[in-house]
DNA sequence: ATTTTTGGTTCGAATAATGAACCAGTGGAA
DNA sequence: TTCCACTGGTTCATTATTCGAACCAAAAAT
């Protein structure tokens, strides 16, 4: 692995919930030597990427990634095109939608809204890291994604996070297969208790999932007909979310789409 | 210089006008080896920070910078916290206002709004990196920050965009040292023909300026009365977002804004 | 059919990254 | 106070990686 990913693999450890990391800190973290840790992150501040809390010398996220965001947003704005079809169906179903992007370990949520005026709400913080294997979203980027990527997943530890996290690749592979087939992913209090997923991909111009629509629902409120209705609203958007970013649905898919339409 | 920032600033090429850029591009803009950009664009892509079109295999800005974008504005909600601001300015006085942070070589505007309902107007394009020594909003950052900057900035070459793009160090030198007893930077047709200019600097924890409000006006529609009135406009907007952001004014700078809003 | 231009690869020489040991400042605890 | 533990940061000989001229293959342009 070259210096550049190595010191790039370090932004990967801030979050929402850890916005400021220190040298020590990340030394436990990543077991990488001090003076290296040192140099690279002085090596990402001079660059714009890290910035440093004057008073506890920790680091935090700088400047550079907003401008980046910025270019990105306006050459391919994804962000800005997923937000109507997630308000959409925020707005028609009440419970929490979010849309995700494939990151290095996980699916990073882009956009979230929750349309919910229920009791029970699911909590998400959004910048998060969704696990792959243990999320709806993940598990249906892997599923219509290229395989080298599901190689790459399935080869590292299977962390579990609930009793009904799925850790053995055997049984992810055949749940990975079912996806396929059904056009969908589900999860059932796999990453958090009490909360099952719906996940749909949408996909770029190679027709490889680039993304996902997903929605998180507590338990207690599914049932079949519902199911579906969200099974129906996200494919839907999906559809339309991959013509306005010129996106195209294999073949494939799209028939097993139309026949739950149909349904 | 480390190669990671070797490979970090390759980044900086990307801009909303030139959002994807070839191999070959990119060795005639930055006449490094062919070898040594490929492996390091290919670090960068495996990280998640470009991405190729996969026709023509030219490099854009890929999807880890949303993420990273996202968590940096959970962490420090600058992009947020501006736009109030900018949007009341444009909305007063009807003219182009920006905000912009400081990158390594210039100031990125983060958002922009145009309140103007007038035929002439400026062009803008966010995203943009706009030279320290040749904008309001570059002079005005540069004038309130630490010196090694300005002279980082008047070491290298400063480019000339138009007839009237101060170009002598010294000239500049002494053009900071007013705008630090005025409080204001202002710049016309320094930047682009026919456009002038006016920022204040918003402060950091340190007291030191993060960042700029800036407003661009067609030099047809400049006067005295109205040059005061957006000064005024700026002052107070950038008194309350160091309250936002939880800055410091330095004193002689206060003192300063607080004279010129008794006017 | 030939030349140019594209992206990409190779491998010895040159250079930068590494990491154990070290330094310095801070905040308790004895 | 002194001591210890804990920060962040630095040094420098060793080691591993990066560098880059030359090369390859394919696609455009002539």
């Amino acid at each position: 692995m070259s210096t550049i990913e190595k010191a790039l693999m370090l932004l990967e450890h801030f979050s929402s919930n850890r916005p400021e990391i220190g040298l020590t800190e990340f030394k436990t973290r990543t077991s990488i030597d001090k003076g290296t840790l040192h140099r690279h992150l002085t090596a990402l501040k001079n660059s714009g990427f890290l910035e440093q809390n004057y008073l506890t010398k920790a680091y935090r996220l700088g400047p550079a990634v907003i401008r980046l965001a910025a270019v990105r947003e306006n050459t391919v704005p994804i962000v800005k095109t997923v937000q109507y079809y997630v308000d959409r169906i925020a707005d028609n179903i009440h419970e929490l939608v979010h849309a995700a992007l494939p990151q290095k370990n996980g699916m990073s949520a882009i956009y979230a809204k929750d349309g919910g005026y229920h009791g029970v709400r699911v909590n998400f913080d959004e910048a998060e890291i969704l696990p792959f294997h243990a999320t709806s979203s993940g598990l249906a980027l892997l599923a219509f994604h290229d395989d080298t990527l599901v190689a790459n997943v399935l080869s590292k530890k299977l962390v579990s996070f609930t009793d009904s996290t799925p850790t053995d690749a055997a049984d992810i592979k055949a749940n990975l297969e079912t996806i396929r087939t059904h056009g969908f992913a589900f999860t059932d209090q796999s990453y958090e208790d009490e909360v099952g997923s719906v996940a749909v991909p949408f996909f770029g111009v190679k027709g490889d999932a680039i993304g996902t629509l997903a929605i998180a629902i507590p338990v207690s409120r599914i049932n079949k007909s519902f199911h579906e209705t969200i099974i129906k609203q996200l494919i839907v958007a999906s559809t339309e979310l991959c013509r306005d970013l010129g996106g195209q649905i294999p073949t494939n898919v799209a028939t097993i789409w139309a026949a739950k339409l149909e349904v």
